[in-house]
RNA sequence: GUCCGCGUAGCUCAGCUGGAUAGAGCAAUGCCCUUCUAAGGCAAAGGCCGCAGGUUCAAAUCCUGCCGCGGACACCA
């Protein structure tokens, strides 16, 4: 249990037995609506941190709801709440302030003891079991393949991995999922396209670069002739239907591909899936739901003997789940998938990382599902905003593409470069530089709110300054440096110690520890990795202050000077594991 | 046209389940390495929170309208 909700669990009781008093008193109000809502209101009774610290630590405003439903003055409702909170070790002291605010501060024994479990449960310190083990399924990254991937792969498989390294970490059973675009009129395209103007051995010397070469001349092609499209179809839906030659070649450019894609991946670090199921994985079972969808009339006949989904929704264009060819398309595939899952799986939820121009897809994806019986309501569409390039838009098509492995290059480059120039005697320069450029590429996506579109551009995907990366190794760094010397040096203070300005400092630190838990609970909650990256900057630039004004090792006094150093080594095991769950990697020097 | 998202400091963005004086980074100004990593810290400066209404004790946050940007809207994924 998080030190919020204790506070919560406190006052809740607090203000029951409030409300019980008053009604007591008022029996006025007990008879009427007010008194069911003023319940409703306080099962809404929420905490929240104040944004100046002289507001203590926690804050509640449910006095000044109360005020307006019993029609009493707030200020005087909080005393009452606050009369009825008993003495505890948790809690130094409440305040009522302002209109009403019920300030809670909280005592430094409870904050010392959070640091002592930290020091005990080390890397294990953050993790919870809000999820209560429930299975949750989250599909990300998911690159339409037989092309390289680009930067704007980094979007879903970045958001994705954190996700679901967050949701692992409060307690859920998570199942991370690759479903690969492995399928689709894409590959009629690419065999087309292979047929017409592929050559054997240039794809063998170079697959990926051929196979986007191609697919980009295809659409180069069929901008002139509008008949290339058709014929991409017809290889696709023969290829569906058994053609030997087409899936032969299928399966050697999603062979190369993969070889590709997982070189990526681990050049990303951290990237893993429980499951890699393509589109392609469904073949034999999509048959199934478009018989159950037609049987019950949830899939019916659309135009040229097509089938699709109708919405009531007028809003809402059909879903076609089936072409006039008889060929499948995505939605096909996606609803078997979901079928499939929830029978394997029986997942709670199942989260779509993608990028908002799917909102209307998914919207139509789910609403269909809802008319089959084995459908619960488990899809959650984890939207985030695009990446596109400052002049057009980011086109595989086109062939505007960057590519995610040059990204990956160019970061590692700039943050050698920094290195060279900062600490020319580092002695592991090359194995730094990649944790700190592929950290930085990483963390300046998950620091950003995920529904925010990016645009790209190499100078701020790259930055190494401010709220990035580097920041918080390098924070991690200093505060281990000073661990490491704690072993071996016991040096003397020498100046003269500001005890007011270290007190702040201090406490100031102290402070934000609580806080880690709550913050990854509220991630995983909303699904935001953002929060917890701002919390973990938070924590880091307030280590930074107070490295800059307390002095650790040189503390005067010996009892100082070992709590200084506990809680150096509480913060440097936050800014450890909470990078983890980013996927960012912690450097001991740099 | 309809629907969805966004509009906050010169720039890039946090904050949005309503709450106290709207926060960071970059850029620009001044200061701090004879104490633990200056990839750092401190100070000052920078704001009609797109516009106009509404709800509320309280609105950047909720509602309505408008403007601007991005996106989606039947056989691509």
């Amino acid at each position: 249990m998080t030190i919020k909700d204790q506070i919560k669990s406190i006052l809740e009781k607090a203000v029951e037995a409030t409300l019980k008093n008053n009604g007591e008193r008022t029996a006025r109000a007990r008879t009427s609506e007010e008194c069911g809502s003023a319940t409703s209101e306080r099962s809404e009774l929420t905490i929240e941190y104040p944004s100046d610290l002289s507001h203590g630590d926690y804050a509640a405003n449910i006095a000044m709801k109360l005020g307006k439903i019993m029609q009493k003055n707030p200020r005087e409702i909080a005393e009452q709440i606050v009369k009825n909170i008993p003495k505890n070790t948790l809690i130094e002291k409440v305040e009522i302030a302002g209109p009403g605010f019920i300030n809670f501060f909280i005592s430094e024994k409870a904050l010392k003891s959070e640091m002592a479990k930290i020091l005990k449960e080390k890397a294990k310190y953050g993790k919870s079991n809000e999820g209560k083990k429930k299975t949750v399924i989250v599909e990300y990254s998911s690159p339409n393949i037989a092309k390289p991937l680009g930067v704007h792969h980094l979007l879903s498989t970045i958001i994705g991995q954190t996700l679901n390294n967050i949701l692992g970490a409060v307690g859920y059973k998570t199942i991370s999922i690759n479903h690969i675009g492995d399928w689709g009129t894409q590959f009629g395209k690419l065999i087309y396209a292979y047929k017409k103007w592929g050559k054997k051995e240039v794809l063998e010397k170079a697959p990926i670069n051929e196979m986007l070469k191609l697919y980009v001349k295809f659409h180069d092609e069929a901008e002139k002739d509008t008949k290339l499209e058709d014929l991409a179809r017809k290889e696709f839906k023969d290829f569906e239907q058994g053609d030997k030659e087409n899936r032969k070649l299928w399966e050697w450019f999603v062979k190369e591909s993969l070889k590709d894609i997982n070189k990526t991946y681990k050049k990303l670090s951290g990237i893993k899936f429980d499951f890699t199921l393509g589109e392609s994985f469904y073949e034999d079972k999509m048959d199934d739901v478009l018989a159950e969808g037609k049987k019950k009339k949830i899939f019916v006949e659309g135009e040229e003997g097509s089938y699709i989904a109708k919405f009531d929704d007028e809003n809402m264009s059909p879903m076609v789940i089936q072409k006039k060819d008889g060929a499948t398309l995505y939605s096909t595939r996606d609803m078997t998938t979901l079928k499939y899952r929830i029978g394997r799986w029986k997942p709670e939820k199942i989260l779509y990382v993608v990028d908002m121009a799917q909102n209307m897809y998914f919207k139509q994806l789910f609403e269909t599902a809802k008319r089959f019986p084995w459908y619960k309501n488990e899809g959650f569409h984890v939207s985030f905003g695009r990446m596109r390039m400052e002049d057009m838009q980011m086109s595989t098509r086109k062939g505007n593409i960057i590519l995610l492995d040059s990204v990956l290059e160019e970061a590692i480059k700039r943050a050698k470069k920094i290195i060279e120039e900062k600490s020319p005697n580092l002695k592991n320069k090359d194995a730094v530089a990649e944790l700190v450029g592929i950290g930085s590429v990483k963390y300046n996506i998950l620091s950003q709110n995920r529904s925010t579109d990016i645009v790209f551009d190499w100078d701020k995907m790259l930055s190494l300054e401010g709220n990035s990366a580097p920041y918080m190794q390098y924070t991690y760094a200093r505060a281990r440096s000073i661990l490491r010397k704690a072993k071996s040096a016991k040096k003397e203070g020498k100046t003269a110690e500001n005890k007011g300005e270290i007190a702040e400092k201090t406490s100031q630190l102290l402070r934000a520890i609580p806080k880690f838990k709550e913050q990854l609970i509220n991630s995983a909650r909303d699904y935001k990795p953002n929060l917890l990256s701002q919390y973990l900057y938070e924590l880091a630039q307030k280590f930074n202050s107070f490295y800059n004004s307390v002095p650790v090792l040189t503390a005067k006094d010996p009892k100082d000077r070992l709590f200084r150093l506990k809680l150096t080594q509480s913060v440097s095991q936050i800014l450890q594991n909470g990078l983890a769950l980013l996927g960012v990697a912690v450097v001991e020097e740099m």
